[in-house]
DNA sequence: ATATAGTGACTGTCCGGTCAGTCATATTCC
DNA sequence: GGAATATGACTGACCGGACAGTCACTATAT
């Protein structure tokens, strides 16, 4: 936990501090990163830094968390659980590419402490989050099963897990350079992947998503 | 590329090298791992890696490449491409996932490219590998629409795409503390994760598989 | 004898964390 | 009101440890 000393000082300078230090972390990782460029980018002494936090992973870790809760916040903040399956799918994934979009810095630092070295982060970091969600989805796709609006000859935890990977994979693909690569070669993307094209491919995806999941018998919806 | 001294040396000492070579770097990451302790875990002297590589990231380079070359060779090399789309993707998953057991260094290591700072080897790495499952996976799909054996109102490309981000998850669950946690609470799996748990996994996500890409009409075939 | 592999002490650099001191503001006291 | 005092945010030079890469030297093989 940080100090009391960084719920002091002014609002803008402490925001200020945490996203840089979310741009930074996200971009050289933690190791890559120093406190003396960190303090540099928000224009104080490192010294201070060690006034708000104990040390640089405590600075780390909470990054961490805050940028998850405002991603989390983002995407299922605005969210009805009313909607269907397919609704919210639909919202999950539109929300997610425009936060990512704006926010990129987020979504790396989650990915990076799937890395080596970062295992310790992970275990604080990662149960809360997945756990959210996973219920979350399988709530959801249970209900529109049961009122068979769903295909209920699925598995519904594998369902969950294979539309969660497709999301994480997919927005990942969006700011990482590595698994931007990976995208390319297989949707055979050529152009620039500018937000309009990135809502073509939202929509490419979630339209293969509803199919997979309309009951068998029922005509495609669209 | 290394020294030409490298493939001088006793073949079973190169192979001590980059073994523990992978297994150090997937374990710490780059920055973490020092020349020094890599020596002493080959049993070699600091100045001997020197000898072989210019620098720790041709080195680092250089293990990489090797372990994602043993991967595919594992997983495509033992493959007949005649083999319909159901029977590859089994048998994908399955030596997917016998490999990444028996050598989780080598799909940590292409985990960890896509982190921070790491940008400089995906770009040398990536493209390469992900060209080459992705053109496979794409022609056999192709090949069973044509031949009515798959449903051919879903797009190809995002098909793919979603299978084999699924692989990606899946295998690197098996792997990585942070994935673990993933599959642990979207898969509801409390217990041991052995390898008869994992054999069972596997047919649960490749039964899945095949419903989702069986015509529609046929009946699910088990 | 000579070429080549092997060695490890050494060097320079980098960076996390410290701490003695500064200064602006708040509080107390007359 | 204003002088005296207290508070705590802020600073940055400094320290010590870690580590990549070097090189003068040794060992070995042919």
């Amino acid at each position: 936990m940080p100090k009391e000393t960084l719920f002091k000082i002014a609002a803008d300078k402490r925001e200020r501090l945490l996203r840089q230090a979310a741009l930074l972390f996200a971009e050289r990782g933690l190791n890559q990163t120093d406190m003396a460029a960190l303090a540099g980018r928000v224009g104080i002494a490192k010294g201070s830094l060690y006034n708000y936090f104990d040390s640089k992973e405590e600075l780390y870790l909470y990054v961490c968390r805050d940028g998850l809760e405002r991603s989390r916040q983002a995407v299922y903040g605005t969210l009805d659980p009313d909607w269907d399956t397919y609704r919210q799918v639909d919202h999950i994934f539109c929300q997610g590419a425009r936060f990512v979009q704006s926010h990129p810095e987020y979504l790396i630092l989650y990915t990076n402490i799937a890395s080596a070295g970062m295992a310790r982060f992970a275990e604080q970091i990662s149960q809360e989050v997945e756990h959210y969600t996973a219920d979350h989805l399988k709530r959801v796709l249970r209900r529109d099963m049961a009122a068979g609006i769903v295909r209920d000859d699925l598995d519904v935890t594998l369902v969950a897990f294979t539309i969660n990977s497709l999301y994480i994979v997919f927005m990942t693909s969006l700011v990482s350079g590595h698994f931007r690569i990976r995208m390319r070669e297989y949707l055979e993307i050529t152009g620039e992947l500018d937000p309009p094209a990135i809502e073509a491919l939202i929509v490419r995806t979630t339209t293969m998503i509803h199919r997979m999941l309309q009951p068998i018998s029922a005509p495609a919806n669209e």
